[in-house]
RNA sequence: GCUGCGAUGGUGCAGUGGUUAGCAUGAAGGCCUGUGGAGCCUUCGAGCCGGGUUCGAGUCCCGGUCGCGGCC
């Protein structure tokens, strides 16, 4: 059966569906970050009714705790977290080989010390897809070797040739049948380097094809050139999954050239920074000129949140380090984030979309 | 009435007789993009008043004002 089809087309852009285990999802989409099996903030609940089909949870972090025999009694992911609906995991590549975690990286694995008991502790492709498996995420990734922005030549060369052995061992140890499996291209921005390591995931047959260790410090323009370089290799029908990226103007950008999937931790983050998503100019909650605004966040805002709440109110909360205010905030930028791409679906389909429209209404 | 202590950015504190007086918080602005839970950056903003000693005083001395405490 196939997994992704695309049913329209708009310049570049396009709009499809995915088949997962849980239900088709509605491409391009997003997924808000949920690391630990929860969106920061946010029940799954309001997740869901912000206009989510699919979040990304961790792979890594999940196995370090609770560990697979929680969620194993709970016969997976989604039930031990409560959603029915998509869930992509991450290997936990981006985390095992933070200086948190790593301890020594190798062509075999990651070996790195579990901080919750001291023990050193092997992480290898074989590991992060048994892992995923027995979550029994929808979608599981590649275990792949995230540079640091700005490495020289050398590492990303030596992390785009890890990357693609460690695909390979991915691709042989992965015997879950309802669970589809991405591949993760590297090789930072240098644009030989990446069409290489494109070229080289593409061929090993995945269900779709992911950009990563991009948006992490890159100017904007060559994580573009990055996308168009990797686009010559990756096939039409592949779904194409940009890692980490949720701002508007990147994912409209983005979307623009061609890409269906996003994943972030941007709007919740940002939201518990004090940052509401709006059109005309994003607003910083915790600044003192909100002190008396009966306004809502944003007044063409259909959320909770700008149905119910002054400004004011927020402004309150977020100096008052209210948790609340973090709650309301995460759910309004989330819902944005999750109404833009809603539209830009509906804009693909009639063939309308228009980069620089959306740009002038969503990004800033 | 006497006496002790104190007085430093808006707020709470530090400090040394000697360059641009620190820290926290605050205010203004910016950042954050495959998240170990409220982070990071830039800027703004001050020695109660009046005398004196000294080359030089926020610092030492005298007087005053205000605050807190004690005593009569």
């Amino acid at each position: 059966m196939k997994t992704f089809s695309i049913n329209s087309v708009c310049g570049k852009a396009r709009a499809g569906t995915l088949q997962t285990a849980h239900g088709a999802i509605e491409t391009p989409f997003f997924m808000p970050v949920a690391t630990k099996g929860s969106v920061k903030y946010l029940s799954n609940e309001e997740v869901l009714s912000a206009g989510t089909d699919c979040l990304i949870s961790n792979a890594f972090i999940l196995h370090l705790k609770p560990g697979l025999e929680v969620i194993g009694k709970h016969k997976g992911l989604h039930n031990f977290m409560h959603w029915q609906k998509g869930i992509f995991t991450d290997s936990g590549g981006f985390q095992v080989l933070s200086r948190e975690f790593c301890l020594r990286l190798s062509e075999q694995g990651v070996l790195f010390r579990n901080p919750f008991d001291g023990k050193k502790m092997l992480f290898t492709p074989e590991k992060a897809i048994e892992i995923q498996s027995r979550l029994g995420s929808d979608v599981a990734m590649c275990l792949d070797d995230v540079p640091l922005a700005g490495s020289d030549l050398k590492r990303l060369t030596d992390s785009a040739e890890r990357t693609f052995a460690w695909a390979k061992r991915c691709i042989a140890s992965h015997k879950n049948k309802k669970q589809l499996l991405f591949g993760i291209s590297q090789g930072g921005i240098e644009k030989k380097l990446r069409i290489k390591s494109t070229e080289q995931i593409v061929s090993l047959d995945f269900d779709g094809i992911a950009l990563g260790g991009l948006c992490i410090g890159e100017s904007k323009e060559k994580m573009q050139e990055t996308i168009k370089s990797a686009f010559q290799k990756i096939p039409f029908e592949k779904p194409r999954y940009l890692m980490g990226v949720g701002s508007a103007r990147e994912i409209i950008e983005s979307v623009s050239m061609g890409i269906d999937i996003f994943d972030s931790c941007f709007p919740t983050r940002v939201a518990r920074h004090g940052l509401a998503f709006a059109f005309e100019k994003n607003l910083n909650i915790d600044s003192s000129k909100f002190r008396i605004d009966l306004k809502p966040l944003e007044k063409k805002c259909n959320c909770f949140v700008c149905r119910d709440y002054s400004r004011s109110y927020l402004h309150h909360l977020y100096r008052t380090k209210e948790e609340n205010a973090m709650k309301l905030l995460s759910y309004h930028n989330l819902f944005f984030i999750q109404g833009l791409m809603k539209k830009i679906r509906t804009a693909i389909k009639e063939n309308s979309f228009k980069k620089e429209k959306f740009l002038k209404e969503f990004g800033k």
